[in-house]
RNA sequence: UGUCCGAUGGUGUAAUUGGCAACACAACUGAUUCUGGUUCAGUAGAGUCCAGGUUCGAGCCCUGGUCGGACAACCA
């Protein structure tokens, strides 16, 4: 709390990134009045955490210069889209924290507009219509080195381009014979400006206007005019698009539109051990390889929050790794970082079990149940305190014994005593094991009755203290354990090798036999937790009350499991 | 043999626009702690891709290289 100032301070101070320094130019100059931007996705996949770096950077920058954000969706390519996706990016921008208000777009609004404005361009001898095949076209374009030539329909006339686009509308042409280019240079060194094409012949239904058109724009055609129709002062997207700029300009020079929205580009996210490329994601989803897009192993928004991020921690996480046009790949401890920093401050911490050891009191009464206050939240006072059941038997963490037990291990062992917390200290007295396998069966203990609360009267120390639940009181659980979905940092990096091939195979462990606090009986689904000692969890979306089923966010910062790597 | 873009500790981002390279994550010490968590204090790590040039002074400007990325869907 002592930070608020502070972080307040950290927040002016904030070093800004070369997208703000042109907004402040072009405000300090004048070219600008205002801050007009717009998060413009396909709804052709789930949106990732690249796109809530995006969402962030476009929503964010609206919010700091008292601007707008609008949400279109650049629908313009019915074969790949649909109303789940639509539906389902709505959801994220709104759980990510933003809000387009009456400003939700479809570039398909424009399609009345945009078949106008390429009559225009035909009438102003700026485009044609081509006869080209595919293939043909492929051929004509050349390469980046290599100069194209032009194609034998490039100077028809216009009135034979204009009723030529009309059948085309009309549907008289099949797919592919005919398309509407742009009159640009077949010769240039960009490979975008080789005429173009424009429009092209698609007899597809399209998931808003049905079956009325067969014929669709192109990207480059329809971002730049949906822009300026838009009113978009700052039209940004990542660095591939660099190389469309001048053709995004040309189109809206040559309509002589007045309104001139600026491309600007930015370097998209990637992160370590994970692929952020929905063609790459769709592809494990439709494989099976993770059970749907809101798989918590998933970089996508929606697994993120099945996984129980915060929208919070993914925002904070967006404005610290910046804007810049170099390529990056953040380590995915930063995402990780940024959770927990949330977490830590906002998740109420409860005790639960994950592999649990038996451990039975041996001087405690046998049929005395008592209740043990436990702080909810020692981060946040007002969050109050909860009564714990405890009994004569308990469950604690395997982990949390050895029977030879090195001098750094501060947990329970034979004759070594250990805090229960906010209990009792209880002394290891004698270890059960199975006569066949060895396997530790249970623990036999003797508690001091004198340390009830978790300290004793005449001071002396333990070294460790350690989570538990009562055994009678306990309730079973399921409980998900997450790892990396990919064991090479870099999946996609190695040539010739499908990323698939590195999918880590222990992405997931499931733990079928925890024991948690029965307070968690009715715990709401998405209830972001701490598991004392062990890490975040929230409770699974398929979660019932008499079957608890949690997932693992991420660990908790672990000194002692680091300390025993080396 | 093309065009465009980029290059700062392990990672990412800064550097009052030409004034002795900073912040975060990661790492490592130590302190505190009823979570081996949190918090706190501290340490180490780059001399800014290379070579020239301009300048009193260059990570920032100029020239030439090197390396990396993007571009040859009727995808976005």
């Amino acid at each position: 709390m002592k930070n608020t100032n502070e972080k307040q301070t950290n927040e002016t101070k904030k070093p800004v990134n070369f997208v703000q320094s042109i907004i402040d130019e072009d405000l300090k100059t004048g070219k600008r009045t205002e801050v007009h931007t717009r998060f413009p996705p396909e709804p052709n996949g789930y949106l990732h955490i690249g796109h809530a770096k995006s969402i962030c950077l476009n929503f964010g920058l609206a919010q700091q210069y008292n601007g707008i954000c609008n949400l279109r969706f650049d629908d313009t390519n019915p074969t790949k889209e649909d109303v789940e996706y639509v539906e389902s990016i709505k959801e994220d921008v709104h759980w990510l924290g933003f809000d387009w208000k009456d400003r939700m777009f479809y570039a398909s609004d424009y399609f009345e507009k945009l078949y106008q404005y390429a009559l225009q361009l035909i009438k102003s001898g700026n485009a044609y219509v081509c006869e080209l095949s595919g293939d043909e076209i492929k051929e004509y374009r050349g390469t980046p080195t290599r100069p194209g030539k032009e194609s034998p329909y490039r100077n028809r006339s216009v009135e034979e381009s204009l009723s030529l686009f009309e059948q085309m509308r009309e549907g008289k042409f099949e797919e592919g014979t005919h398309s509407l280019r742009a009159k640009i240079d077949m010769a240039s060194p960009n490979m975008h400006m080789r005429d173009p094409i424009v429009y092209r012949i698609k007899k597809q239904n399209h998931h808003r206007t049905g079956d009325k058109w067969c014929i669709y724009p192109m990207y480059d055609f329809a971002h730049g005019i949906s822009d300026a129709i838009e009113g978009i002062t700052h039209s940004i997207c990542t660095l591939e698009f660099e190389v469309h700029r001048p053709l995004y300009d040309w189109f809206l020079i040559a309509l002589n539109i007045d309104s001139r929205p600026q491309q600007i580009e930015f370097a998209r996210l990637n992160l370590s051990y994970t692929v952020m490329s929905k063609r790459k994601l769709m592809e494990l989803v439709d494989e099976n390889l993770v059970d749907g897009w809101d798989d918590p192993r998933m970089p996508t928004v929606s697994g993120l929050r099945r996984r129980g991020y915060t929208a919070a921690s993914i925002r904070n996480f967006a404005n610290t790794i910046g804007v810049a046009k170099r390529d990056n790949v953040i380590d995915v401890a930063l995402l990780e970082h940024s959770v927990r920093e949330d977490l830590n401050k906002v998740s109420n911490r409860v005790m639960s079990v994950l592999n649990p050891l038996k451990v039975i009191i041996d001087n405690y009464p046998e049929n005395l149940d008592e209740e043990i206050d436990a702080i909810n939240n020692p981060e946040d006072a007002s969050k109050g305190s909860r009564k714990v059941p405890f009994s004569k038997e308990l469950y604690i963490e395997r982990d949390d014994f050895m029977e030879e037990a090195p001098k750094k291990f501060f947990r329970l062992a034979p004759g070594r005593e250990v805090r229960l917390r906010y209990a009792y200290y209880i002394t290891c007295v004698e270890v059960v094991k199975d006569e066949n396998t060895g396997d530790v069966i249970e623990l036999h203990c003797t508690y001091d009755p004198e340390t009830k609360g978790g300290s004793s009267p005449d001071g002396r120390k333990v070294k460790g203290t350690l989570h538990w639940v009562s055994a009678k009181h306990a309730l079973d659980a399921e409980v998900r354990l997450y790892d990396r979905l990919f064991v090479d940092e870099d999946p996609l990096g190695k040539k010739g090798v499908d990323f698939k091939k590195f999918l880590n195979k222990d992405s997931l462990t499931i733990l079928n036999n925890c024991k948690v606090e029965p307070g968690l009986k009715n715990a709401a689904n998405g209830s972001l937790l701490q598991f004392e000692r062990l890490g975040y969890f929230c409770i699974d979306k398929d979660s019932k009350p008499d079957k608890l089923l949690f997932n693992r966010t991420v660990a908790l910062r672990d000194s002692w499991s680091k300390m025993n790597k080396k």
